[in-house]
DNA sequence: CCGTAAGGAGTTTTT
DNA sequence: CTCCTTACGG
C-alpha cells in the first residue's frame, strides 16, 4: 500500500525523459540540477495512471515497502537503543485480538452484566485512536458511538494491553509505526536515522494516516528531499485512519511550502470510461484534482447491465468473460471487483462448475486459517518464548489441555525461566510441568519438539518441516478436511525455504501476507490463464483490459455500513471510481435487481429489492450504454410453417393422452 | 478441567 | 453463517 522508500539523487532518466509529457518531466527532473542539495518538499497530484513518472522516480531505490516493514527493519536495528528485544515477535490483526481478549478475561471485563465489545472491536477501536491521534473519548464519539458506556473499561484494557505486548516482546502493526514516529523524535538517533535517507518517496500518500505523516515530517523536517506522490480521488482507507487531510493539507506543512505538479493525462481507460468516471468523482464534496483527459478515443460507452439478481449476474459475467475470450482476450486481462469478499461467492459457484479457472485477491488470507496460524504459532513461540498468544494456543493443540492448563503452564515458563533466556531452562519447564491425563501421551513428543526449535538444533528450513510433521496427527485429529490443509502445509513448506531464517519468514509473512487465494485446486502455475477477482481495495493500482464491477446497488456501493456520514458516503464513491478507473477499454456495471441478504438478525435470509447505486444519478445514464440482461426478445409473428408445426404437435399430443387408456 | 452442544449476537474494506 | 458464551456430562 502506501510505500516509504529513498532512491538516490542520480539515476539514468535519458531514456525516461524522452517519453514523458511536460507535467510528468516536471515532477521527474524536480531538483535533478542541484544533485548535492536536496530541494525542497514536493507534492504530485497523480490521477489513476498518469503517471510512467512513477517508475521513473522509484528507479534506484536502495530501501522500498510499506511503512510497516521498513519500519520492522528499522526497530531491529535500533531495538537496543530503544529497549526493545531484537528478537521481538509482530502480531497480525487476529493475534492482536486474541491477546486483547486474553487481557480482557485477565480484567474480568467478560463478565460483565451488560455484554463488553468483542475483541476484535476493542482492538478496532485501540488502533484507531494510535493512528490518527485523536482521544479515546473522540474516537468513540465519531466511530464507535454504541460502546461510549465502556470508555473508562476499555481504557484501563488498552493500558493493560501495552503492558502486555512490552513485557511478551510483542509489538503489532500499529506499534511498528508508533515506535518508528517515537525513536525519530528522539534527538540522538534522529540525526542519524534522517542522514540515512537523502530521499524519501511516498507512493499512495493519500491512504497514510496522521502518525504516519508524523513519521515523515521527522524525517525530513524542512521537506529537503520528500516527495509524496498520490490521488486524493483515490482514497479508501479512512477505516483504518488514513485522512484525505494528509494530502490536502501536505503543502502548507513546509516553508516555502511544497511545490506541486499534477498530472492529468491519463494513458489507461478510454474517453468513454473516463468520462463516465470523472461524472462520478465530480459530486464528491471536496477534491484536488481536476478531471483526467485521454486521447484514447472509443465507440464503447461503459455498460450498466441490469440483471434479474446475483445467480444471473454470475451467468452475465461468465457469459461476457467466455466470449471476450474467444476473441482474443486473456483471462488474466480481465477482472472482477467487488465491494466485499463475500459480493463473489455466487460467481466462484459458478466459476468452479464451468470448470473457469480464477484467483481471488482480498477478503479471507491464507494466513488467517487455523492450520497455518497453528504452525505459525509454533514458530513464533520457539523465536519469542514470551509471546503469550503463541504459546496459549500451541500448548492447547495437545488433547487434554484447555485454557486453564494452558495459563498455569505459561505462568510457570514465566515464573520460571522469568525475563531470562527462557531457552535454557524452557525444555525443563515444559517436561516438568505436571500435564493432564489425557496429555501424557503426547507431552513427550510436544517437549522434544519444543526443545530442538527453542535450541535451534533443526537448521532453517529444515526446521518448518519438523514442525509441520509434529502438527499433522493433530490436524487429522481436529479437522474433516485434513487432506485439503495438509496441502496448504506443503506450500509453505515450499515457501518456508525461500527466506533466510525463521525470523525473516515469520515477519514478511506477517507484513506481507499473500493475498491471493483460489478455488479447492490451488494457486494456478504460473503460465496457466486465470480469471481476476478482487476487492476494490485489493485492486488499487492495477489495470485490466476489461473490467466487471458487481453489485452497483446502494447498499454495496455504498455498503449500508458505511452511509452514516457524508465523509463516508464521499468514500464509497471514491471505492466506485477506483472500480471504474481500472478499466481500459471495456467496463461493465452490473446492476442485480433483487439481492439476496444473509443472516439478519431479525429477518432471517431474505431478498430485497435492490436499485442502481446512488452514485450513478439518472442525468449520469446518456455516458453509459444501460441496458437488461438477458436482453429480451422481441415478440414477432408466427410464420404460418410455424403455427401448422404447432397444429401438428397438438394433434400428435391428443393422440397419445388417448391412448394411454386403449 | 476439558470438550461438546446449544443458543445468542454481530457481521466491509487491510498494513 | 461464524464467533462467542454458557451449560453440562465425563
Amino acid at each position: 500500500m502506501s510505500t516509504v522508500a529513498e532512491f538516490a539523487p542520480s539515476f539514468d532518466t535519458a531514456a525516461w525523459l524522452a517519453k514523458l509529457n511536460a507535467a510528468q518531466r516536471e515532477a521527474v527532473e524536480y531538483g535533478t540540477d542541484t544533485p548535492d542539495a536536496p530541494p525542497g518538499a514536493l507534492l504530485v497530484i497523480a490521477g489513476a495512471t498518469t503517471v510512467g513518472a512513477r517508475a521513473a522516480l522509484a528507479q534506484g531505490l536502495t530501501w522500498a515497502g510499506t511503512f510497516h516493514s521498513v519500519g520492522a527493519r528499522l526497530l531491529r536495528e535500533y531495538a537496543d537503543l530503544i529497549g526493545l528485544a531484537p528478537a521481538f515477535t509482530i502480531n497480525d490483526r487476529e493475534d492482536s485480538a486474541d491477546l486483547m481478549n486474553l487481557v480482557r478475561h485477565e480484567l474480568g471485563l467478560s463478565a460483565k452484566e451488560r455484554r463488553f465489545p468483542a475483541k476484535g472491536t476493542c482492538f478496532a477501536i485501540y488502533s484507531r485512536v494510535v493512528n490518527t491521534g485523536a482521544s479515546l473519548g473522540q474516537v468513540l464519539e465519531r466511530a464507535f458511538p454504541w460502546c461510549r458506556e465502556w470508555e473508562e473499561d476499555l481504557r484501563r484494557l488498552f493500558a493493560a494491553y501495552v503492558d502486555a505486548k512490552q513485557k511478551q516482546s510483542v509489538l503489532d502493526y500499529d506499534d511498528l509505526l508508533l515506535y518508528w514516529s517515537h525513536m525519530a523524535a528522539e534527538p540522538a538517533i534522529a540525526a542519524d536515522l534522517s542522514a540515512r535517507f537523502d530521499h524519501v518517496l511516498v507512493d499512495e500518500y493519500q491512504d497514510t494516516n496522521r502518525l504516519q505523516a508524523s513519521i515523515l515530517f521527522a524525517l525530513k523536517p524542512d521537506g529537503r528531499g520528500l516527495t509524496v506522490v498520490g490521488d486524493d480521488a483515490q482514497s479508501i482507507y479512512s477505516f483504518r485512519g488514513a485522512t484525505v487531510r494528509n494530502i490536502l493539507d501536505f503543502p502548507a506543512q513546509f516553508e516555502p511550502p511544497a511545490r506541486q505538479v499534477t498530472l492529468e493525462r491519463n494513458y489507461r481507460s478510454t474517453e468513454p470510461i473516463l468520462a463516465a468516471s470523472n461524472a462520478v468523482i465530480e459530486l464528491a464534496s471536496e477534491r484536488y484534482t481536476k478531471n483526467l483527459w485521454t486521447d484514447k478515443a472509443s465507440a464503447q460507452r461503459p455498460r450498466l447491465v441490469t440483471v434479474a439478481d446475483d445467480a444471473a449476474q454470475a451467468r452475465y459475467v461468465v457469459e461476457q468473460v467466455l466470449e471476450a475470450r474467444e476473441q482474443g482476450v486473456k483471462l488474466k486481462s480481465q477482472a472482477v471487483l467487488f465491494r466485499a469478499a463475500h459480493h463473489s461467492a455466487a460467481l466462484e459457484i459458478e466459476l468452479t462448475r464451468r470448470n473457469i479457472p480464477f484467483v481471488k485477491f482480498g477478503g479471507l488470507k491464507f494466513l488467517d486459517s487455523i492450520h497455518v496460524k497453528d504452525v505459525l504459532a509454533v514458530l513464533r513461540w520457539a523465536e519469542n518464548p514470551r509471546d503469550r498468544v503463541a504459546g496459549f494456543r500451541v500448548v492447547q493443540l495437545l488433547p487434554g489441555v484447555g485454557p486453564a492448563t494452558a495459563a498455569k503452564l505459561l505462568d510457570d515458563i514465566v515464573a520460571r525461566a522469568g525475563g531470562g533466556d527462557p531457552v535454557a531452562t524452557a525444555g525443563g519447564v515444559l517436561a516438568a510441568f505436571a500435564a493432564p491425563a489425557r496429555a501424557r501421551e503426547d507431552w513427550h513428543p510436544f517437549v522434544r519438539l519444543m526443545s530442538s526449535v527453542y535450541g535451534r538444533q533443526t537448521p532453517w528450513p529444515a526446521e518448518f518441516e519438523m514442525v509441520r510433521r509434529w502438527y499433522e496427527p493433530h490436524l487429522e485429529r481436529n479437522h474433516d478436511d485434513a487432506a485439503i490443509r495438509h496441502a496448504d502445509l506443503l506450500q509453505m513448506e515450499s515457501i518456508a525455504g525461500t527466506y533466510a531464517s525463521r525470523e525473516r519468514f515469520l515477519t514478511e509473512l506477517t507484513l506481507d501476507p499473500p493475498d491471493a487465494t483460489s478455488d479447492e485446486s490451488g494457486v494456478p502455475l504460473i503460465d496457466e490463464d486465470y480469471l481476476i477477482l478482487s476487492t476494490i481495495h485489493s485492486a488499487k493500482g492495477q489495470e485490466w483490459r476489461n473490467v466487471f464491477v458487481l453489485n452497483g446497488v446502494d447498499g454495496c456501493i455504498p455498503s449500508d455500513l458505511g452511509t452514516g456520514s457524508d465523509e463516508e458516503i464521499d468514500e464509497e464513491r471514491r471505492l466506485l471510481y477506483v472500480a471504474m478507473t481500472r478499466a481500459k477499454e471495456d467496463l461493465h456495471i452490473v446492476v442485480p435487481q433483487r439481492f439476496y441478504v444473509h443472516n439478519q438478525t431479525h429477518l432471517g435470509d431474505r431478498h430485497v429489492w435492490a436499485s442502481r447505486t446512488r452514485f450513478i444519478a439518472t442525468p449520469m445514464l446518456p455516458l453509459f450504454d444501460a441496458y437488461a440482461w438477458p436482453r429480451v426478445p422481441v415478440a414477432s409473428a408466427p410464420s404460418a410453417a410455424g403455427l401448422a408445426a404447432a397444429a401438428q404437435a397438438k394433434i400428435e399430443i391428443a393422440a397419445k393422452l388417448r391412448k394411454m387408456w386403449d
